[in-house]
DNA sequence: GTTAAATGTTTACTTTTGCAAAGTTTAACT
DNA sequence: AGTTAAACTTTGCAAAAGTAAACATTTAAC
C-alpha cells in the first residue's frame, strides 16, 4: 500500500460515495480552457460558448472546468469510423508472469484477464493492430491470439 | 442525414478539432454539485474542497461543473473489484438483423459487431451477466455464447 | 500533558463557465 | 431589393468551483 495511504479517512468515505454513485461512460477529453480553444479560434469566449451550448444540448459534449469532453455520440455525428480492434489471446500457464510483463509494455488501450476459453482480452487501436500482433507473436508463452476488428458499434455508453 | 444536419459548420469544426485533439477516458461520473456533496457529508463547501483538491492532485478525480469525474486510478485506490465481463456472440446470418435489434434492448455496456470467428463482442456488469446470458439464449438467431469473466486489468486507460 | 495531524468553520476573493440582450456583418435565397 | 440565417461582437451579470487566511476542535501519538 503505497500512495494510497496518503488519503486520510475523510478523504477515502468521499471517494467510495463518489464511487458507488458514479456510472461509467467513455469520453473523448481535451484539456482546455474554454478562452484558449476561443482564441485558437480567432472568436470571443462567448461565441464559443454559443456553440458548445447548441452541441451540449445535443449531448455532443459536456463542458468542465478546463476540459472538455466529447460524448460517444460526436464520433458518431462526425462519421468517424470505429478505431478499436480486440485480440483474444491463449497463453502457457507457467508462462503467464513473462507474459503478463511484455503485454504491459505494448502499445495497446486496455488489456484484461479473464476467465474462459481466452486467457487475455486486449483492446487496440486498430492501426497498431499488426504491430501489436507481430510483438504477441514473439513473447514466450504465447500460444494463440485471434483478432477481431469492430465493424460497429451497436450498444455505446451506457 | 437526420439529426447531425443540426449543427452548423463553425460547430462542426469545433466538434472536428475537439475530436482530433482528445484523449479516450473511462470516467466514473456522479452528477451533482460540490455545494450538495459538501451538504450530504454535513460540512461546508469548502471544506470538501480541500478533499477534492487532494484526491485531485493525486489523479483520483476531476470536478466540473455540476458533476464529478472519478478515474480509473479512483477504483484501484479502492481496491474494487474489476465490474466487467465479455460476452462472444455467434449468430445465423439470416437472422443477424433480429438479433442486432433484440441486443440493443437489453441491458449492456457496450455491443461491437466484429469480424472474425464471433461475430458480436459483448461488454457487461458482471452483476447482470446472468440476466443478460438468459436473454441472449432467448434470441431467435443466437447459435452459441462465451462469457469471459474480468478477473484483473493488466492495462486501463490509454 | 503536550504535540501534531486531521477536520472543521467563517470570511472573502478569483477564475471559469453559463447565459442573455442588443447590435453588426456577411452570404444566400427569393 | 428585401429577408433570413449564421456568426460574431461588446457589455454585463450569475453560478459553481478553486483558493486563501485565520482560527477552533478532536484525537491519536509521544
Amino acid at each position: 500500500m503505497p500512495k494510497e495511504a496518503e488519503l486520510t479517512e475523510r478523504q477515502l468515505s468521499i471517494l467510495r460515495k463518489l464511487f458507488s454513485e458514479g456510472r461509467v461512460m467513455r469520453v473523448r477529453r481535451v484539456q482546455k480552457t474554454q478562452t484558449a480553444l476561443a482564441e485558437e479560434f480567432g472568436i470571443t469566449r462567448q461565441a464559443l460558448s454559443t456553440h458548445l451550448r447548441g452541441m451540449r444540448e445535443l449531448e455532443l459534449l459536456n463542458a468542465g472546468r478546463g476540459f472538455i469532453d466529447l460524448s460517444e455520440k460526436a464520433g458518431r455525428v462526425l462519421g468517424e469510423p470505429p478505431t478499436q480492434a480486440f485480440v483474444f489471446v491463449k497463453i502457457e500457464p507457467k508462462k503467464r508472469r513473462n507474459v503478463y510483463k511484455e503485454i504491459m509494455s505494448l502499445d495497446v488501450l486496455q488489456a484484461f484477464r479473464v476467465t474462459g476459453d481466452v486467457d487475455l482480452i486486449i483492446v487496440v487501436d486498430r492501426q497498431k493492430l499488426d504491430k501489436v500482433l507481430k510483438s504477441l507473436s514473439g513473447i514466450d508463452g504465447v500460444k494463440g491470439t485471434s483478432a477481431h476488428l469492430v465493424l460497429s458499434p451497436l450498444v455505446e455508453g451506457k
